[in-house]
DNA sequence: TAATTTTCAGAACATTAGTGCGAATACAGA
DNA sequence: TCTGTATTCGCACTAATGTTCTGAAAATTA
């Protein structure tokens, strides 16, 4: 990008702290008094000169058009809000999202996980982990687990499963084999189990596991 | 708050939107359009209502002098980015930033974690756990253990310590007896083992610990 | 230094855009 | 139905704001 004066970076920066300070542009006699410009026809030329640059954006005619161009180097990391719907604990009904529930997350508290971790955050929500129940899933009391509804699991991902003959729900790693499923714990030195796999629900994938430990 | 009426709603979500596409508020003639309205003056009249109902702030006698009330559901997370470090396994030297490491992080890639977690950032980063050495902890491979260097840490912390007669390091709960260290696992079925306190050097605090499984 | 380009001044001008107001409706409660 | 309040309608008005133009000063370049 071409070099800019000394005006012109008083100007840009005059704009980023008035949008800033205001959350609209600022119009050119805002940033002519702003920057102490003697006219607001050079406002407008400079404005020019840095549309050209590609500092910014100018749309001509309108009042206070004017944006920022998005800095790439200044990385923006995207957070995604997921609602923590309550907490998972041994034998315990599992919490699930439903349907007409999604729309009424007002009351839950929420958490930011980067988006690379909950896509578009759709379907994703978080559960606090009570009681050592899932000790063999190396998850402990007050963990917090990041899931996602998913329609199907990967032989491999870790999941919430309901097994139906004893109706508990654990977090597993899940393996399809035909007409039996093996749920394997996260803790290698632990026994594998094997059902038959009509007996097992796929609930959510796990996602992610969240120890603090503040 | 006030509940909206049909009309007002449309307005909100239409200034939303117009703000996200333009990154500059709408007038009130952009808004009559875009919300088929037949009056300046009625939407001019909404947007005093929106005011009152303290979804909006309205700038008088000012061009598109419009922003939306940062909804507090709607909680804009600061992140902070922490170094990944390095790697850490079950005997080998354990990574530490040095001081004159810090200022040269731009090698190592840059892990974003939410800012209430790691405060400013300051003496803040993270090891990748290889292998299953730690699992004890609760951690296993693959697992990013978020660190904190600490001057000090408190009974019942996580902290990696290193344990001089063996030369090992590991991360465990830690509670200082007087003369002696306890050093707990947080899988509480493991016993706990007690050491000189002399044995015992604390390098770090552990502050969380994030498991991904994509 | 002369030629050329860039930037600035100042003011008039043209649109864009917010405001005010009386009258017309819609609506809810007595 | 009456009545007061809330909302809507147009429209004219005024303020806010972008644009343009001429000339000159300043900076660059040859």
């Amino acid at each position: 990008m071409k070099k800019l004066s000394e005006k012109q970076l008083t100007i840009l920066s005059f704009i980023e702290e008035f949008i800033d300070e205001n959350d609209y542009p600022p119009s050119i006699r805002d940033i002519q008094n702003g920057c102490d410009i003697s006219s607001t026809s050079v406002v407008s030329y400079n404005l020019d000169r840095l549309k050209e640059s590609g500092y910014l954006n100018r749309h001509s005619e309108v009042s206070r058009g004017l944006s920022l161009q998005r800095d790439s180097v200044e990385v923006e990391i995207d957070t995604v809000a997921v609602p923590l719907l309550g907490t998972i604990a041994a034998g315990a009904p599992f919490p699930m999202p439903e349907n007409d529930t999604w729309s009424d997350l007002s009351g839950s508290e929420l958490i930011d996980l980067p988006q690379a971790i909950t896509g578009t955050g759709e379907g994703v929500y978080a559960l606090k982990v009570r009681g050592e129940s899932m000790i063999d899933a190396l998850i402990s009391d007050g963990d917090l687990v990041i899931m996602e509804q998913a329609a199907s699991v990967r032989n491999g991902q870790m999941a919430a499963v309901r097994i139906k003959s004893d109706n508990t729900t654990t977090l597993k790693h899940f393996y399809s084999e035909g007409p039996r499923t093996r749920l394997e714990p996260a803790n290698s030195q632990i026994a594998a189990m094997t059902f038959r796999s009509e007996d097992i629900e796929v609930l959510s994938r796990v996602v992610a596991v969240w120890r603090y430990m503040g």
